[in-house]
DNA sequence: TATTGTTATACTCTATAACTATA
DNA sequence: TATAGTTATAGAGTATAACAATA
């Protein structure tokens, strides 16, 4: 494949596009790098109906683990906006997997709870999960760097919470 | 903000929740990151009507430094997939900022070059995506493991390509 | 006044499959 | 047969602003 059809080096290839021109920017490695895994989960995930959306695991896997989790608390776990973490909730309600109750310590406030039904789901969908980002870095990144990767994204995690971005 | 509405301890914090939830996935963590940063880049380029939407900058750039590159070289070089680079190409070619050739060598291969207009948009571009990519990431990752990141995720973009992810 | 969650709206991004025309 | 690009379709995800109820 030539990068250029009038070329000068014909068999000039990809691999010669100077990557500069991305300007070394962190965020362009990390848009493509969450591109490439989240479509390869999608693929993995496409036969379960509900779980498919890369957007809505973590949520169902933490309503799993923390019952009486509040959907403002999801929104800020996962850096998504309070609107959009109910439209997934919705979708979890309609289908079964979670509950939501009104707080009696604050009106204003929901407890959510997971559904028999729903934690067979987020079972299934953790192993799959789990798999599918341990099988896909390991295609891409030598296990050394991976171990470096996660510490310096896990702080970056904290950060950005603290930060509230 | 309490995690749980009805929780034993009522302080109880989202620092509280068991991240291990996540299982440790790298998937997690790289999904998040590229939300936040793009978020903050889609607020940054709100006002360039055209350049909104953080999955078309990168193929402005390279129809910009490399002219009469391909469309699927983009796709690749992008990581998307032909059709979607096809609709992003509609677009800039719909606000004259590009223009189409057929080669001259293969008639199914199209050669993409810059307009004036589609230039000085780049340039400008250029300048906020480099900065904001800059200033979002020194707020959260401190500048050495910064190096150590875009180095790790370079080889990783180089491998994805590679085994065609 | 601030917070929790909802509703309505609109937009971006993406993939899939079927298609054409060329090679 | 394989490749370059298009079209049509469908779906996921997101943010914004305005709102109601509550604190």
């Amino acid at each position: 494949m030539a990068l250029v059809a009038r070329s000068r080096e014909p068999d000039s290839r990809p691999d010669d596009v100077d990557l500069d021109v991305l300007e070394n920017t962190l965020s362009f490695y990390v848009r493509v790098l969450d591109m490439a895994v989240s479509r390869d989960l999608d693929r993995r995930l496409r036969d379960l109906e509900v779980a498919r959306g890369k957007g809505k695991i973590t949520a169902l896997f933490l309503i799993d683990s923390h019952p009486g989790i509040r959907p403002s608390v999801l929104a800020d776990l996962t850096r998504k906006d309070r609107s959009a973490m109910g439209r997934i909730l919705d979708g979890f309600e309609a289908h079964g997997l979670i509950t939501r109750r009104i707080s009696t310590e604050d009106n204003r406030a929901q407890e959510l709870f997971i559904t028999p039904k729903g934690a067979a789901l987020a079972a299934k969908v953790r192993t799959i999960v789990v798999d599918q980002s341990e099988s896909f870095f390991n295609r891409i990144i030598p296990p050394k760097e991976q171990a470096v990767l996660i510490d310096i994204l896990k702080r970056a995690y904290r950060r950005l919470r603290e930060v509230g971005q």
